[in-house]
DNA sequence: ATCACTTCTTGACCTAGATCAATGCACAAT
DNA sequence: ATTGTGCATTGATCTAGGTCAAGAAGTGAT
């Protein structure tokens, strides 16, 4: 039996691996919503070990880290304490969770390698209104990606419904289902489970 | 029995309730990256009627769509010939495919119900380069919920190899299977698998 | 009123992936 | 060398949700 992939080692591949290569600036896809003109309020430079954990779900007034030397990762821990990867984050990547700033972010951040990395401070009060919208967006796309992965699907229609109120009205239940991402059949199966529990 | 979510009437209640009133402009949360200022190119206004296709996958310069009434879906369509609606978008939202101009888009858009719709070029060159970076993000991520909707586990860890090839090296397996919205016991068989077949 | 069409529901069965528990392994600290 | 710790693997079993097929009920057109 082929065992080769039991054996293979991951730390030393890293160490003959390009870790530039990669990720060249262009393709740099983590990017949350400051360029560096701008935003270069607070900027300091640290150094993280390790585990270290440089953000806590529940936080307000969170920063940008942008990620000099090693890679970092946001997570969001679901009601079971399960850890779910929103994204990581190596060398010249940027992460952030992209909350407002008095609203309390979902995404822990910690460090998986020991890594250096510059903090921002974000400043809403000089982004344009496009700009806004486009990260009003992309925080509904996290939060939809952290249901996908972590919620049920009873969870994701309740979510739904609450967030959508108007939009069940008007379209076909296997529409909502999938957008939900499951069958007309699974969702009217459990919409029936849930008039049962009340 | 309660029967009573069997005999809910969608369409009558909707012509009872205000369209407006659950989608205020500040909470509009679907502007995908223009605002009206800058990109009135080749602005017209159109009608579609109900199922009437208004973009389809795999189509270049692709438009952008202002609900003025009716309402609108945005979907993907798998390998399976199975829809995946990636968002609804009624009266004052904006709807569009963020794929940049040369790049062929993932989704089609239709009309749910007869629609009024405004229909604007994109125009990249006036694009400032955060923008830029922040429409690169929001695709990312749709291509992430879309793949979360509709790809398998197997399907899902050949993308992420492809895609972050230097990401795999250096963290461990359990965290790759977390991003994936696994466990850890599953992207061990899946790879087993995988390299079982080749 | 009737026919065609679509949506929703329900039942029976299936499967991808989850859960739980045990084992083996690499590596670090002593 | 030995003990501990975290990670990957494997087996056994479970379950949420998928698939397939058959009705029921609403809607629209003629």
């Amino acid at each position: 039996m082929d065992k080769s992939h039991l054996t293979h080692n991951k730390q030393n591949d890293a160490r003959t691996y390009s870790r530039e290569s990669a990720t060249s600036p262009t393709e740099n896809l983590y990017i949350p919503f400051y360029t560096t003109e701008i935003e270069k309020i607070k900027l300091k430079t640290i150094n993280a070990t390790k585990g270290q954990i440089l953000q806590r779900s529940g936080e307000l007034n969170t920063k940008v880290f942008t990620v000099k030397s090693g890679l970092l990762r946001s997570y969001s821990i679901d009601n079971k304490g399960k850890e779910h990867i929103y994204m990581f984050a190596p060398e010249n990547w940027i992460i952030a969770d992209n909350c407002e700033g008095d609203i309390p972010c979902d995404l822990y951040i910690d460090a998986i390698e020991d890594s250096t990395i510059t903090v921002t401070e974000k400043d809403f009060t000089k982004l344009t209104s496009d700009r806004k919208s486009l990260i009003k967006r992309i925080n509904v796309l996290q939060k939809r990606v952290i249901m996908l992965m972590s919620s049920s699907a009873v969870e994701r229609y309740q979510h739904f419904v609450e967030t959508y109120p108007d939009i069940i009205q008007r379209v076909p239940q296997r529409m909502i289902a999938s957008y939900l991402g499951i069958t007309p059949e699974a969702l009217s199966r459990l919409r029936k489970e849930i008039s049962k529990n009340k």
